[in-house]
DNA sequence: GACGGTATGTCAGGCTACTGACATGGCCCC
DNA sequence: GGGGCCATGTCAGTAGCCTGACATACCGTC
């Protein structure tokens, strides 16, 4: 059924490859952090505040990539799983500081670890020179697209 | 505001950068193309079928990373628009091969410089050998993601 | 020819993330 | 103190994409 190619073939362009790559990555997670009960935007969620407690609602929706309006909604259903908390009233402002719970501490260590795994597969044809320019490389572009 | 930064750092994540750079590839290609009247997924319809013609409905589901529910919906605006043709009937099966029209060849063009121009700025601080290194790169973590 | 398996196009329903909008609080400068 | 400016949290409405399901057409083996 694939017809002839013509023209610019698609395999040989970065923001191709790049979506793809990123599609990939992104089924593989789905796929092992379904059956654990979790989606991805809300893994990233759990992850981020891991590693940054205190994070407010703006600065979680920034570090997963999505609105802070959809993170508003994610976190109230985290917190009404009892997987987040955040006080009742701001400390300061209207930042709201979320943290986890221990109970979305367990939750977390067990998608982290399925998460590692795939993060290993995806690695797993690549040389150590290779892993460390792949850093570089990503890290470079992000910031030539950011600057306008 | 940032806390201080505790466990993992994001930054070394080959995930997360990529999900980093995809996201900001998607920002900047949807910042270009909103002023044409076009969003990431027309295009890429488009594009597919400037490189391929005559390709099939689930055929560009697949080369655009959606299902070919979305797609369809899809490719009826675009022959709303005028933008595709597809025959009333199969030829042969039930596939529907789809066609550029003259106008829509048109504002593919206008499209694809944009775009091409953003794909330059993404690999403007790369050296040759990175860039080809980064298609290495990639296409690897496609492969290994993809074999279950 | 009959059959199971696979792929396609399409319809219906639901969920997620988005845009637009508003009120509030911190910051800076005059 | 007053006023512009920006960031934040939140509410409402919309759009895009997804899952589930169905009928149909090709292809392999028997």
């Amino acid at each position: 059924m694939a017809p002839d190619r013509v023209g610019v073939d698609l395999e040989t362009s970065h923001g191709y490859l790049l979506k793809e790559a990123s599609s990939a990555l992104r089924s593989a997670m789905e796929e092992v952090l379904a059956p654990l009960g979790m989606t991805v935007t809300r893994y990233s969620c759990l992850e981020l505040l891991a590693q940054r407690p205190g994070l407010s609602n703006s600065e979680l929706a920034r570090g997963a990539f999505v609105t802070r309006q959809s993170m508003n909604v994610l976190l109230r259903a985290l917190e009404a799983e009892g997987l987040v908390t955040r006080p009742a009233e701001a400390p300061v402002g209207k930042v709201l500081p979320t943290r986890l719970t221990p109970l979305g501490r367990r939750r977390l260590a067990r998608a982290s670890k399925a998460v590692r795994e795939v993060e290993v597969r995806m690695l797993s044809g690549l040389t150590n020179a290779e892993r460390t320019a792949a850093l570089d490389i990503l890290r470079s572009m992000v910031t030539a697209l950011r600057a306008d």
